[in-house]
DNA sequence: TACTCGATGTATCGTACCGATATAGCCGTT
DNA sequence: AACGGCTATATCGGTACGATACATCGAGTA
């Protein structure tokens, strides 16, 4: 379970949501959001297109092409899709915090309650400070015996995360300023598109 | 090729360059250097031992324990792996930029002749340029049909690797400003922070 | 016109990876 | 004397993904 799949399902799912598209501009898409950690291969997208069209939850629509050439396949969410999408985006549960999961749900968060938002920004935190203060004290035993560089690799990888946490903590903050001002209204955050 | 054990293996020999080892202990030591990123398991570490094992690169001493108990494995470096090692240190080519690989090699610097850390640190540098501009173009034909968070995460992404390249920069200058001190001496860029 | 090159597009296969899990002795605490 | 946590070795099954193959298209260029 929390296979490293789900995200991506996930960002299919979201982009799909948006509108159908096949194969390759789904990759295109990935790739531009979330391209600047891994790169998404067919290797990996191809079968987990398969694996939601066989679970119902997204279907293809194979393009009528004029002549012998290949047809493109469009893929579309269904409604039993939708609804797996909406339920699946309300938990922001501790499988949300991981590094591979993090960016997409973040990238979807226009499509979040505010709650769930801060949920998965606390709890991202959470685990950052936790995985934090391992690294300084599996440090702080060997600090002697390491070499310049193997310190400055440290701490530069030790500032990073640092950074990272402080701008989780300013995203609270926002939201939190944010729910003040929202009473009911949601469409002031969404930007209906 | 280039697969991602490449990395744990350099790593292990690494480690055991310095002083034998038993599998457990290794693990914490790469867990305490590289764990801010991907924590190592068991299902990756004992099944690369054997592998530099049957290789020849390490030997498997097994220790006379006094009782029933479960004996340890002490790995350590043969002469056949010390050379392989050394080898594998100067090659400062393109896989040595990636994601996986480039922690450790950074990590081993101390081992590592100065040209081959310059050409390490300036490949990687190109890497991330690279990846930059990508994701830069990619967002600039999509920036209207983005979200605020989806923006707000591309800015920072991006932010972190423009900072990750500072770095770097930082490093290289470094480097090639104590070339001109380093005569013949290389002590004296263990010590300096 | 024909040629090359890069982008578009779908698809599969083999293998290396790694999370989960099993086993078990040891030690400190309640 | 029971519990939990740390030390320690080891394997297995599922899966992710790099490499690769194939095919069409438009733009440049010779």
């Amino acid at each position: 379970m929390a296979r490293r799949g789900a995200a991506l399902e996930l960002a299919v799912l979201g982009l799909l949501a948006d509108s159908p598209m096949h194969g390759y501009e789904l990759r295109k898409q990935v790739n531009g959001l979330l391209g600047w950690t891994r790169l998404l291969s067919y290797g990996t997208l191809y079968p987990c297109l398969k694996q939601l069209t066989r679970a119902g939850f997204i279907a293809a629509d194979t393009e009528t092409t004029p002549r012998g050439k290949r047809p493109r396949i469009v893929y579309r969410l269904t409604a039993e899709g939708k609804e797996y999408f909406t339920s699946l985006l309300e938990d922001g549960g501790p499988s949300a915090w991981d590094d591979e999961n993090f960016g997409v749900r973040f990238a979807l968060f226009a499509r979040t309650s505010s709650p769930t938002r801060v949920r998965i920004l606390e709890g991202r935190r959470s685990r950052l400070e936790e995985r934090l203060e391992n690294v300084r004290t599996a440090a702080a035993t060997r600090r002697e015996r390491m070499d310049a560089y193997t310190r400055e690799l440290q701490r530069h990888g030790l500032e990073s995360v640092e950074r990272e946490i402080n701008w989780l903590t300013e995203l609270i903050d926002r939201e939190r300023a944010d729910a003040f001002s929202e009473h009911e209204d949601t469409s002031t955050t969404d930007k209906e598109k």
